[in-house]
DNA sequence: TATATTGTTTAGTCTTGACTAAACAATATA
DNA sequence: TATATTGTTTAGTCAAGACTAAACAATATA
């Protein structure tokens, strides 16, 4: 690999680093999904440690983060003992899913108000439509996202 | 307002309030949304430290904040002297719109590194594309929920 | 069995940033 | 002009959680 490239590869990480920091999660989880997306996998568990200079606690705590969020998995080497880890073969539909999941809940929350809310207050309950409208147009382009990755 | 419907209207304040802080937004700023969206505004600055039960400051900062995101505004009343405010008149448009930039420099960053890296990084290569496939098809489904809650 | 390796958990530190109270600046009103 | 009102800024507190080092448990290997 080039010095170039070498440079590239930990912008790279760093950047999908700060990216998921900027969606609330911790800077660490963004660098393993930096460093297992552009570089060869699978990872021993050791590598990854020493490769992004964090401790073994951060790499067990994020790695088990990575993988509830279904975007890593944790696999195995014949003849070796420790764990590797590698991309998901499909982690955007995981993603996909993570947040379809988050948007029906603050849909429901929703409805729920608009529900038990008097109808005479037509402002509200229309905002509150006007909500479930965009929700619902978000969580059917997701779907149809997936979808479309799918095949 | 029957009780049952303030405990809906403080409920539902609070969710987006919890809402927000999930996607790493200040809590009150969540609960602003909330109480500008369930309730008749605008409200008064002093209004909604009061109704908030919180600083006059954290109003400052978060009302300033939610204005910059393009989802509430800041208006006068003939007569009075302060600053009332209330939710846009599309807040959903520039939500989209603010998610699109950030997910356009993602996909800015994976091209960058996709240029930079050796073509013969089949595996890695590979991955960058869909990673962009994947950018490119969120940013299309935004832009067409855009034009369908502008129409 | 003893030792090494490996991942998790725990205890504690440190940083970030949310939040408040109070000072401040600007403007309105008396 | 003096006083009151209003929103912003500043200084400081506090809490959450990211992170580390070390203890630990489990398993493999010698």
């Amino acid at each position: 690999m080039t010095k170039k490239e070498q440079e590239i590869v930990e912008q790279f990480i760093e950047q999908k680093g700060m990216e998921y920091q900027a969606e609330g999660l911790p800077r660490i989880a963004g660098r393993l999904m930096g460093l297992l997306l552009i570089e060869e996998g699978p990872f021993a568990f050791g590598e990854l440690a020493e490769r992004l200079q964090v401790s073994r606690g951060s790499i067990s705590t994020n790695t088990r983060l990575l993988e509830n969020l279904g975007v890593i998995e944790r696999v195995s080497k014949p003849g070796k003992r420790g764990d590797f880890f590698q991309q998901s073969s499909e982690p955007y539909l995981s993603l996909l899913a993570g947040i379809n999941l988050r948007l029906n809940r603050a849909l429901a929350n929703a409805k729920q108000a608009r529900d038990g809310l008097s109808k005479s207050r037509k402002k509200v309950q229309s905002r509150l439509a006007r909500l479930e409208t965009f929700y619902q147009g978000f969580i059917e382009n997701n779907k149809r996202l997936i979808q479309s990755l799918e095949s």
